[in-house]
DNA sequence: TCAAGTATGCACCTTTTGGTAAGTATCCGT
DNA sequence: ACGGATACTTACCAAAAGGTGCATACTTGA
């Protein structure tokens, strides 16, 4: 239902809605990791470099709540969690690797781009 | 103290860099619009529902300066100037496309889900 | 018993981002 | 001469996002 008038901010095109979902500093790198398979806790920290708990824990509870990722708690005796992509989740990291693609191949330019706007402030 | 990287901290992947350039909160519809074809600053105001002068300027000019997009001013007797994408603009739009097409899809439960994560604050 | 590892929660603070509202300079129609 | 349109610019604020570090509760190993 197209509800065009200025109460409802509805998104205006899918990219819209999805970058809802995507964006967040940790989120494309957490997709990244997950995307190789179950990973726990402990080890996603590891990999995600420079990501504090409260960011991990935050990002993964709202790509959860999102239907992204999955939280699976075995109720172990030492704890014991990890977190895997849903089918949807799954979905989405499929239609992004256009994107990712776009970004690898320019990288340079966005990186330079980057630095340039950053210096210039 | 968070920094024990010495490395060059660039993208972890395509998709990373890519976030950088599109992610804003009006990036997204004014690519969409600038898809259709040039547009003057004013047409694309009106387009762009409720974002305001600071907001399409800032934004314009980081994708211009990211080479998205393309500013021409026709240095006519009144003021006229319009925004287009560039080649390398186009080729991002159609590297979103995927992701466009995801987010169509899943409207309804993205929108739930930020529903949901709006009202639980 | 004490430290270290597991997966979180919480309070406090800084940085970044976005919004509001005003001003600038030029031109056009009335 | 004045109001409105053009395309911006600027100053000031509020809100959101992110960072730091301490606290929890449980367990295993030294």
């Amino acid at each position: 239902m197209a509800k065009e008038n200025s109460e409802n901010p509805r998104f205006i095109c899918g990219l819209h809605a999805t970058l809802h979902v995507i964006s967040g500093k940790w989120k494309p790198l957490i997709l990244f990791f997950l995307n190789k398979g179950p990973t726990r806790y402990g080890e996603l920290k590891r990999s995600v470099r420079g990501v504090s708990d409260k960011m991990l824990i935050q990002q993964l509870k709202e790509l959860e709540s999102d239907g992204i990722v999955q939280r699976t708690d075995y109720g172990e005796i030492p704890l014991r969690v990890d977190y895997s992509l849903t089918p949807f989740g799954t979905s989405l990291v499929r239609a992004m690797e256009p994107l990712c693609g776009w970004g690898e191949a320019h990288e340079e330019d966005i990186a330079v781009a980057m630095d340039r706007r950053k210096a210039s402030r």
